[in-house]
DNA sequence: GGTGATACATAGGTAACATAGGTATCGCCC
DNA sequence: GGGCGATACCTATGTTACCTATGTATCACC
């Protein structure tokens, strides 16, 4: 256990959950799929890693839960980001700029 | 201990180091600067993280390490990819390509 | 009644990084 | 001679974050 496949890029979690939620609330099973969809099923959040990590980021005030009802009719816990969690999402996501564009700029390096 | 600053992304530092080597040997200190100054000083490798990294890929045969002296007379420890380091380092390029590709797709989707 | 999708959750394992220390040599400047 | 910064190596400890496995339950469908 602990570290085949290597979906994720570790780190990228949280502002992928962000950035799904960045036009409405969604429920965690829909926010899995939205991420493997919007990515073109390169990434994928498995439901074991998924759900501590909305636990967490609900604790630390990034998000905020309601339980509600999808649209076939059954229950589901809605997450939406406060406004902390608007916030860190513009960050995360300049600071993923900044730090994998430096990745990729030295991995295209011609010399080392 | 064990998080703040966040230089580098998390599972990128293999292939930072297999690429600083992929033109020749060099020693730990000096993978560390070369990181940084390909980088534009974005990414900085600690020497604590630095070093427990190289005895590990050495350990797994990615690289292998010899004791030498550098240009100033001093000694040091200079690392060399393995046949097994020359092909993980196309290996990782490739993933690495392949995930943040992915990630900087789902982080630029209009809608969610 | 079985299967697969939906929807939530927790437990245990491990790798990876951050920090903080530590040793030693060398050049430079005062 | 003393101090300082850069070079060059190293280890120990803490914590996060992810991976896997497993569990519950509902619902549609055949």
């Amino acid at each position: 256990m602990g570290k085949p496949h290597d979906s994720l890029i570790p780190g990228t979690l949280n502002v992928l959950i962000l950035k799904a939620l960045s036009q409405g609330a969604l429920h965690g099973y829909a926010i899995s799929k939205w991420i493997q969809q919007a990515s073109e099923d390169v990434l994928r959040v498995e439901e074991g890693v998924l759900y501590p990590a909305l636990h967490k980021l609900e604790k630390e005030r990034w998000l905020r839960a309601e339980w509600g009802v999808n649209d076939t009719g059954r229950r589901a816990k809605f997450y939406s980001p406060t406004p902390l969690g608007k916030r860190k999402l513009q960050a995360e996501v300049a600071r993923w700029k900044r730090s994998s564009q430096a990745v990729s700029t030295v991995l295209d390096a011609e010399e080392a």
